[in-house]
DNA sequence: TTCATTTCTTGCCATAAGGCAAGGTGGGCA
DNA sequence: TGCCCACCTTGCCTTATGGCAAGAAATGAA
């Protein structure tokens, strides 16, 4: 059984054979970098648990413009929750910023998963709420905090994407220009 | 029944019969002006469906500056999901901006529906599922609007909370101060 | 190895928004 | 009626960040 999958649905109230059953749900992929997990236009069918690797979520703006809406990285689930659950086309795109692997659960079996183990559900709500919370407080980092300060928040949260994602996808998760974050990191280095 | 309730419970899975049931687990409860639906430090036991009036949300920065994250109007949900689901101490806090008339429901019957009727347990997933894409479409916008345009899409999507809430509130809503705030509706008016 | 492409840095100047402080306005209450 | 206080506006100056463009550095493919 997975160690990443057990580390994803760690939960106090699920039992030691509902874990067996929800990991023996996913199946094990590789997408080489630069490969898409979902592409915006289509209707997610799965979501994915990521073993190794860095995924990145992206909208395009009504400019065309594209916009980090996040990194996904080892031991975090990559999923269009909205197209996924509301079976409507994605807006967002995700795609494999190094070569990733994964473990993938259709939407079937998690419709089934979902509405047989109680426990899972509650895992699923609590997921969600810790996602809302994340992004909520991401939403108010924009407001109250300068761009150094954010991208210190990350260096010290996430240093890996700094490793792994190339700065002008860096740049529009933080809300800014990579010319002003290529500045920012001059600056940081010496201090 | 309360026509409100039946507006925010309305979902194509749900049998009138469960919508019934649903509805019957709520109270009407009225709050005066200015009066608390949670505090920060609280855990909350309830969310509410509000009938009328208006609830602000917001959270105090590392500085203690008031930080508004969101409205809540007539036909939706006045809710801490984090502090509800995982039960844990509110960090957010949530007030009546007028009077209120509002439906609480329970967090234990809450519970005893949501594992009991199984289309309500898909209408959480797609109540939490939209809550979360306005969270993202709200940082995007965040990024890629100016103040101005993050006001009149404010101003086109939801009059009513220019004309009820401070214009202060509103400023740390749309992530600037009160003073640009004020001159980018003096500006605004002009055209 | 070489070449092309992408990625990153830097300089110059423009602009949106903030900080502060003074003053105006209006509603509620004694 | 008059006063107080919260709310809003405005002026002056500062500052963070953006826009553009040139070029340097790194990467990857043939």
């Amino acid at each position: 059984m997975s160690t990443t999958l057990q580390q994803i649905y760690a939960h106090p109230d699920i039992k030691p054979s509902e874990l067996v059953a929800i990991c023996e749900a996913h199946e094990r992929v590789v997408f080489p970098k630069g490969e898409y997990l979902l592409q915006d236009g289509q209707t997610a069918n799965a979501y994915w648990g990521i073993e190794s690797g860095l995924v990145r979520t992206y909208v395009l703006d009504y400019n065309g413009q594209d916009i980090t809406t996040g990194f996904v990285g080892s031991g975090e689930i990559a999923i269009d929750v909205v197209s996924l659950f509301k079976r409507v086309k994605a807006v967002e795109s995700m795609h494999a910023l190094t070569e990733v692997v994964a473990w993938r659960i259709d939407f079937r079996r998690f419709q089934e998963l979902f509405h047989s183990i109680a426990t899972f559900a509650e895992w699923g709500r609590a997921w969600m709420s810790q996602s809302l919370f994340e992004f909520k407080q991401r939403s108010v980092s924009m407001i109250t905090d300068s761009a150094t300060q954010r991208y210190l928040d990350l260096q010290r949260q996430h240093p890996e994407i700094l490793l792994q994602a190339p700065l002008k996808h860096i740049a529009t998760y933080l809300g800014i220009t990579d010319t002003s974050l290529s500045r920012i990191r001059k600056d940081v280095s010496k201090t």
